[in-house]
DNA sequence: GTGGTCTAGACCACG
DNA sequence: GTGGTCTAGACCACA
């Protein structure tokens, strides 16, 4: 089995579908610091996708730093990057003014909003 | 001058960076219902963009129902339609799980979510 | 006032939704054969549409036999054409299967449907 | 061969043809969910219209939720989404009016629309 | 191979 | 003047 879980959902392209999930996994902790990563060929038969797509999730998550490859031997998640406190939210900055236009065109409620991330933040294992 | 600004950044589509920038403006308050939407002609010359392009902008606002044309006559900004609140929180149940997905990988605290969520807010006028 | 009543919806032509208004109040008996109807400057000034698309409603209308213009002295609603039945139930035939397709595109009953017609048949006066 | 047929007429857009007849191809039973739709290079050159003509067919099927496409790899008809009845039969209640007008302009008897819809009904197979 | 975006320009319907 | 349709052809992302 693989160590992450994907629904692949019609619409959106499966590389960025599976990258997600494995952000995902990162996160609840279904995926730790040191885990060995499921092959090329292993995600591409489990997801019955191309294998080109499969190598393109890995490309993708070891150019962001989020894995890496020890040639011979296998493919590891990182440790996580620090960087300082500002830089790090200010990455957030595009997605946060995001969601809040999206939720003042429908008409929400500032703690509508505050009270929904509150919900996922819980909802998320590994505090 | 149009009734919204847009900041045309290379990769992302044309069309979905200037939709958004529509919706955005709608939000703030520089766009209101019953206001008359500058002509798919006004769109093309100022952002100096394909007058097809241009008509897909409104195509698509029109399709969500944020713009009604009348024809030969001109487009205006409609009515906001409401809907039930849960229906509409349900809408934005992706994208705040999408954020704080990449709040925690960046390693922040719930508090600097709320935070960040709350300056935005109140950095778009109109409430 | 105007013998028949319009209800201008965004999206539709203008000219289209006041000739089918107009066909409407024939057949709910609004307008009868022989009344007089409107002038292109009355319809253009109590609608508050142009007068170019006033007139090309009564043009419209004239040319499908529904009114009739007796120069000098106005128009008039004209006499029901006859022809005989086949030939005027042949004239609905694509109006019906439009509305079988959707009916079952919707999965609706046959019986839905033609309780829906029953429905409208009576509520319009004039039987 | 495409799985559904198209008789174009002038006058009316090529696109708003295609796309009623693919409706038509769905109810009748030659489109089913699950299947593969044709590319739109396909339906390009098999009903010698332009690309982007077709490209439209497939977005306004998409956006309307009866196609679904997953990038890089084709189109395909999308499962149908229910919505409890009363929604559904609504959605008629324009076209069913619309069709009681034209008929009683034509001096039509109530049983002779029905007689007409039921007609109509069972030619199209796939109850 | 698939669909999606963008440009360029013609023509029509509507008011 | 307005928006809508169609053609022609280039370029890109995805698998």
């Amino acid at each position: 089995m693989l160590p992450f879980t994907v629904e692949l959902k019609p619409g959106a392209p499966v590389y960025e579908q599976v990258v997600y999930s494995v952000k995902k996994a990162m996160v609840s902790g279904q995926l730790s610091p040191g885990d060995e990563f499921p092959s090329v060929r292993a995600i591409s038969q489990q997801l019955k996708i191309n294998p080109n797509t499969a190598h393109k999730i890995v490309a993708a998550l070891t150019s962001d730093g989020l894995l890496e490859v020890r040639p011979g031997i296998g493919t590891f998640v990182s440790q996580a990057p620090p960087g300082n406190k500002a830089e790090r939210t200010a990455l957030l900055e595009d997605e946060v003014e995001q969601l809040v236009v999206e939720a003042r065109r429908l008409s929400l409620q500032l703690q509508d909003v505050v009270e929904a991330v509150r919900k996922h933040w819980n909802h998320l294992r590994k505090p």
